[in-house]
Parts: C-alpha cells; sequence; structure tokens
DNA sequence: TGGTAATTACGAGTAAAATCGTAAATTGTC
DNA sequence: GACAATTTACGATTTTACTCGTAATTACCA
C-alpha cells in the first residue's frame, strides 16, 4: 500500500521548488545559483536539502548522468493552494474574503490584472 | 528583555495570536482552552511559548496579579501582510494578483464579499 | 491558619530543519 | 594513465520550535 505523505515543504524547499517550477528542471549547480541572488549558504547546503527533498518524494531526479537533473513532483498550484487554506485558517479566521482584500489593498497590481479579478468575479457571480 | 528584530511569529505563536486578537486580552488559561479545541498539549506548553513570545516582544503582560494578563503587540493586519508578502514572493513568483486569482478561484466567497472586492477593484482603478 | 488548587518560573529534552566539512566517485583534459 | 575540477554521499553540528516535568509562588477557602 501507498502511504501519500502530505508533505508541507518548508521554507527552504519553497525557495528550491520556486527554481524548479520556473526552469521546469535544474541541477544542483542551478538552483544553488538561483538561490545565492536573495540568500547565502554553501553548495553542499543546497544539496542536502534537495537530496532531503527527493527522500522525502518532492522531487525525482535523473541520475543517468553524474551530474543528477532533478524535477518538480509537487505541482505549483497544488502547493500554492495547499499555503492558501493554511494561511486563510491561521491567519484570517477561515475568510478567503479578507485575505483578498488585504493582498489587493496592500500590494499594487496592474489594470490588466485588476481586470482579470473582475472578470473572475462577474463569472463568480453567475453561478449564484 | 526586548528584541527590536522584526520576528515573523511561527505556527504555534500564530494560533496563540489569533486567540489574543478575538479577545483583545487573556490569560494563559483562557488561551490555553482555546487551542485544545484544535490542538492538543500541556498547559505548561502554552504557558512557555506565551512566555517566549513575551521575551520576543510579540505580547506584552499585565502581572500586577499573579494571574498575568496577556496583550498582543503586533497587530493582525500587520501580521496578515507581513505573511501575505512572504507568500507571494516565495510561491507566487511576485505577483499579487495570481495569489488573489488563486484565492478566488479556490474558495467559495458569498456575492457579498464578492461586491466588496469589486468595490475595491473600482476604487483602485480610479487611481490610476 | 493550614491545606489544596492554580499559576508561574525554569530547565531539560525532543524533533525537525538547516548548515557545513570531508571523503568518495565521476568527468574532462593533457 | 594521471591530475584537477565537479559532483555526490554521508555524517556531525547548530539552531529553532516545541514539549513537558518539577519546583516555587500565590490565591482560595473552609
Amino acid at each position: 500500500m501507498t502511504l501519500i505523505k502530505n508533505t508541507k515543504p518548508t521554507e527552504g524547499e519553497l525557495e528550491i521548488l520556486q527554481v524548479l517550477w520556473n526552469e521546469q528542471a535544474a541541477t544542483v549547480r542551478t538552483v544553488h545559483e538561483a538561490l545565492l541572488k536573495t540568500k547565502d549558504c554553501g553548495y553542499t547546503t543546497t544539496l542536502k536539502l534537495m537530496q532531503i527533498m527527493f527522500e522525502k518524494g518532492l522531487v525525482t531526479r535523473d541520475d543517468t548522468n553524474k551530474t543528477h537533473i532533478y524535477h518538480p513532483v509537487v505541482s505549483r498550484e497544488k502547493t500554492q493552494k495547499q499555503f492558501l487554506n493554511k494561511m486563510i485558517d491561521t491567519l484570517f479566521a477561515g475568510s478567503p474574503a479578507t485575505l483578498v482584500l488585504q493582498a489587493l489593498g496592500g500590494h499594487a497590481a496592474s489594470e490588466e490584472e485588476l481586470s482579470k479579478i473582475e472578470s473572475l468575479i462577474t463569472e463568480l457571480k453567475k453561478q449564484k
């Protein structure tokens, strides 16, 4: 029987996943270079983290060559949803609308993005 | 001793803050009872966490009586913003609109809430 | 006033995450 | 084939977030 662990990526794992999602797949070297832009740690630290992620099943890797190539397993969308739910629970008292209002109020969004949100709302309203 | 550092509350601290925000102020006992609804841990664990939060400057406390009364220092809104920013950074590639779309798409919001969001968007568009 | 209950203080232990050093394995180059 | 560079494997350490037990302090009340 296969256990599907509901592994919630850690902070550091999220940073790595972000790179993998952007690049589709990447080597430790590539990921590490990307991380160095915002973080400061050694190469083996990044390596170790990615090895742990592999053990957890968060990523797979192609090890036919010496330089392994890592692929994300969990999708960006699913992970986003996972964290949004958690956040709505522990910070927004279960109200997604409050989160949306806070996010819209605090951050500048382009007119195009605002319009996109508007049409989604129109769509959602129709369904009621 | 108060830490001036911009401390990011932990998962457990958020749960406690949630109670304090709702009640304005509360004793360890009150907080602990509330936590027991969703969590299972001893009284001294809650106590210890709140003491640590006091040291970090996340809460203050009135200790004129033996039973201390704790008050939140950080505001709910500021904390929400803090976590939203972090989340937008590490999960939504810096795009708040993507977060909003994901949140709206994934969770049901009432018609009233949708309208509230709509009018905020109208307001935001005017400012451009 | 004496005893019980509640509360705080404090230290210690556990578990997970992150960090790094070092050695082994592989690759490429001369 | 030998050497240097890169990469992986592995273990040790540190840090952080919890978690709890125990003792000291205070409050309560018959």
